[in-house]
RNA sequence: CGCGGGUUGGAGCAGUGGUCAACUCGUCGGGCUCAUAACCCGAAGAUCGGAGGUUCGAGUCCUUCACCCGCAA
């Protein structure tokens, strides 16, 4: 079976693997254009290209797919095609190609969490599982009839990053399973309940920062959700302070000592750092400020920026 | 050459030309304590990212290199 490969980020390259691991035939990939990063002067190659080119597998990159990719595609002439975080929206002309259609792999159980961002919208949303689809490629987003469905649970204190590996190596056993099913013919799709469909845009960085007068708990969600990328942050004393691991504090002393501060007010101990919230208070655990690396809030203590009374946002 | 911050003992930081190598923590030794991430006493540990320069004298000014980080893409 001749594989077409649509993707471009990390997530899609673990996907890519899986695929050749398992023997298939991935004749071509296609990604993103290369971007020009700056700081550090490295024009830098997608993870899917750079890894297709590690293997030697022909690379297809177009500014538009649907409008440059055509003809390449109709002559590759492959027998499906899969997308996983492409990033761009594929037409009918390009979805009728193959005889075995387009699959996407998505890291959401559909048809909840359509559109970009899914795993960071999951962990906001504090979910408590999730997992990953393998669908037809449709035109409407993410809203192709499903073909199979893993489910995890999410972990307490995750964040992003972290079930961001999990549901890639997820992705990777389902997308394989799901060519096992379609070589066999024992494919069958399931339409989505379009009343179940929730949608979400895609996270920008301004969607970071931290708003102190919610709960702890929906700020401690969604730091999870944006950590490490792009970040849950807030400022201190004119400075980007971006929090990268934290709690909901549940110690009754702190937060009686804390009772009449005021949202987003720091209560700061030798090795301990906490901010009231409109509801409850969060323990601080992992901390970076503008310029800094990220480091321990017991060592960002001892360098004395951070004291009680000072109010963070 | 997109903009900016940073590189000082194990960690976090102070220190903008002349006892300048400080502070908090950690470490080691000792003490106190039922006990402790608490407290007390003492000790080890840095030639201040690399190279060059200015100067009587530089961590502190200049040039350059390397690495880290934030922003913007």
């Amino acid at each position: 079976m001749r594989i077409l490969f649509l993707g471009t980020p990390d997530f899609a390259v673990s996907a890519l693997s899986a695929i050749l691991e398992n023997g298939y035939d991935v004749v071509g990939v296609v990604t993103q254009p290369d971007r020009k990063r700056n700081r550090g002067e490295a024009t830098s190659f997608s993870p899917v290209k750079s890894y297709a080119l590690q293997k030697g597998i022909e690379v297809y990159q177009y500014e538009s797919i649907k409008k440059e990719g055509v003809e390449d595609i109709k002559n590759i002439a492959p027998d499906v095609m899969i997308t996983c975080a492409f990033g761009q929206i594929i037409s009918q002309e390009i979805l009728d190609i193959p005889k075995y259609g387009v699959l996407n792999i998505h890291a959401s159980l559909l048809p909840k969490y359509r559109g970009s961002s899914p795993i960071q919208r999951c962990l906001i949303n504090g979910e408590k599982t999730t997992g990953v689809t393998i669908m037809k490629t449709a035109l409407a987003v993410d809203s192709g009839d499903i073909l199979l469905q893993k489910e995890i649970d999410i972990l307490p204190e995750e964040n992003a990053g972290e079930l961001f590996d999990r549901l890639a190596i997820l992705g990777g056993e389902a997308i394989v399973e799901a060519l096992g099913l379609l070589e066999k013919g024992e494919a069958k799709f399931t339409p989505q309940d379009e009343k179940l469909a929730t949608h979400y845009p895609m996270i920008s960085k301004e969607d970071g920062r931290i708003d102190w007068s919610a709960s702890a708990i929906d700020i401690f969600n969604k730091m999870r959700g944006f950590t490490p990328w792009p970040s849950a942050f807030t400022y201190l004393t004119g400075k980007l302070f971006k929090i990268s691991r934290s709690r909901v504090c549940k110690s009754e002393d702190i937060i009686d000592v804390m009772k009449d501060f005021v949202c987003g007010e720091a209560y700061a101990e030798k090795t301990r750092a906490f901010v009231k919230t409109g509801e409850g208070v969060l323990e601080l655990l992992e901390v970076q400020i503008e310029g800094k690396k990220a480091m321990d809030v017991s060592a960002f203590l001892q360098g004395g920026k951070l004291k009680s009374g000072e109010i963070l946002g």
